[in-house]
DNA sequence: GTGAAAGCGCTAACAA
DNA sequence: TTGTTAGCGCTTTCAC
């Protein structure tokens, strides 16, 4: 790596203007408390200098970095092929910067990754973390409380047992999930059936027990597991159209699996949703105004809980506390 | 914010193991030249107590964060999008973690945030920056050169005029449309068109020129001005086809924009490559082995591009200038 | 309102 | 081999 340049210090900044460090420090961080003419002497001098500075020396003081980590614990293709996330973070984004915050994202695919992940956070670079933890398996969680920095988690994290104070914003899945279903059954359905996501994901395993307060447990005939993607989507709609040919309803745990449905039943020369009614999750706009016909489904506003996670961790709103959104339904063509 | 726990420091480790708090330092950074036993009870001490270094005190006196931060000046929504760009990350993520960097990837949407971000890189919370200067407009290369760190770019950027020491890594744009080109004329075929990419980044502008120096200057009826994105390449065809119905092959300037256009071409009856020939750019594998045919197209090796900024950032690589990687044609069905 | 001085937690000479 | 000491650049009392 090439030399950095020696950058100026306060000390030189002060020495030009003739002013005390002190002083300088003061204009730096406001100006408050210092007359005019000297606020303008030092403002000068810091621009001829190109003065910045050293948050390493700030924050050793301070103990405030105005930086805080999005950590995500997907391989990094995933991450960045998931529309999902990708309104997250911009939520998350558009809060920090509103309260001068910067946005650090972390990135792990391996155990490796998660040492260095854990002690770049233990070791003050940041004043919190956001954290995604989407697998039940996921040691990051784990290290990320040990680092003893305030966090809030996206989604339900697997392993909180409601007695440990971990604050997370997620999204009301079950009762989601409980009104897709019910919409389902109002339309007259009586075979309705329901493609889950990784159920390694809180939110898959909560839609499915959404599915089940309406259903009961209808066994394993007309639950088939997906994987939230549409290729996985397109999979569990085959097996359930062999195992129960009558099916006459689908909820896909989102709406990325229920496009794959959707191709699968129009593949299969069945109408939708006249033979069969399909309803999905997310309401995710480039994908349920597209498909064929578009697709009724659940409305989680997600960009809204990148924010709130944002909001939460810095103490904008007052007390922090785990916050799960109201799901709406949004009825288009597809039920 | 909640407030964090007071953490331990060099000095609480060094009084519990009965040494100073020179020796801790030695341990905590490898325990060259300490006698085993010390190491011993320094570990412990470090152990019991949960000490981790607090980096900032730790930067102010060595000058060395190891971490580099990724800048991408593109709305996050459409960074998330782009398999191209993921591939790069992931190739520079694996470099960083091989060295011991964290990576910091930060997102810049308006202009506040380059504010933002200049002070952040200037304020030496990175050893060095990897930046994506997408756009010949963008005033982030300019920022980022004044905050005085070692930086890389990915692309060559716009406004180096070849005299600047700048240092980038990008494909042969050039030699790789003219390849392409020329396999299209080496068909046989004489009305060859071209989709541009968005002509504000210059791989776009270079892979035009290819295009013109195998075709000379065919004037404007055979270029068509497309923006990287499917859509893009539909509409451009269309234009194409109404302004020359004649046109015998097609070379765009990615793949994404020639899987728009193949879609065109069979909506409007246009046998593939029979009547006219498809090339594109990128090998960018979930798109050119989808689509119908298989895509014939150039292939630049993306990941590599990616590590390849960051070995040439961290010096692994010894003298850092500028490396412009070679690209290859890869034979499928299109063309 | 301004400056002097202490000290944040750590590393790196230098001494012992 | 280990300890002592002097800062890294900044903020923040506390005097003036």
């Amino acid at each position: 790596m090439t030399e950095t340049a020696p950058r100026p210090t306060l000390e030189a900044v002060a020495e030009r203007a003739g002013v005390s460090r002190a002083t300088v420090s003061r204009v730096v961080n406001g100006g408050d408390g210092v007359r005019e003419p000297l606020v303008e002497r030092v403002r000068r001098a810091v621009e001829e200098l190109g003065y910045v500075p050293n948050q390493a020396a700030r924050s050793l003081v301070t103990r405030r970095h105005d930086a805080i980590a999005v950590v995500v614990a997907e391989p990094e293709t995933r991450v960045f092929a998931d529309p999902f996330f990708a309104l997250q973070l911009r939520g998350i984004s558009k809060e920090l910067t509103a309260h001068d915050n910067q946005l650090v994202l972390l990135l792990t695919e391996g155990r490796d990754d998660h040492a260095r992940v854990g002690r770049y956070l233990a070791g003050g670079h940041v004043d919190g973390a956001l954290v995604f933890s989407l697998h039940l398996d996921d040691p990051l969680p784990e290290l990320i409380q040990r680092a003893g920095i305030p966090t809030v988690f996206g989604g339900r994290p697997g392993w909180s047992d409601g007695s440990r104070d971990v604050v997370f914003v997620d999204s009301d899945n079950r009762g989601g999930a409980r009104d897709a279903v019910r919409h389902l059954v109002g339309l007259g359905r009586t075979r309705v059936a329901h493609i889950t996501g990784a159920l390694d994901q809180t939110s898959a395993v909560d839609r499915l027990e959404g599915f089940r307060d309406v259903m009961g447990d209808t066994g394993p005939g007309l639950v088939a597991e997906g994987d939230f993607t549409p290729g996985g989507g397109e999979r569990a709609m085959r097996e359930l159209l062999e195992r129960c040919p009558d099916v006459d309803a689908v909820f896909a745990a989102n709406d990325l699996m229920a496009s794959g449905a959707l191709r699968v039943l129009r593949e299969q020369g069945r109408r939708v949703p006249d033979d069969v009614a399909v309803i999905g999750f997310d309401d995710m706009l480039t994908v349920a105004e597209q498909t064929d016909p578009p697709l009724t489904t659940i409305r989680q506003d997600i960009e809204e809980m990148g924010r709130l996670m944002a909001r939460l961790l810095l103490g904008t709103d007052g007390a922090a506390s785990s916050v799960v959104l109201r799901t709406t339904l949004v009825r288009r063509a597809s039920a």
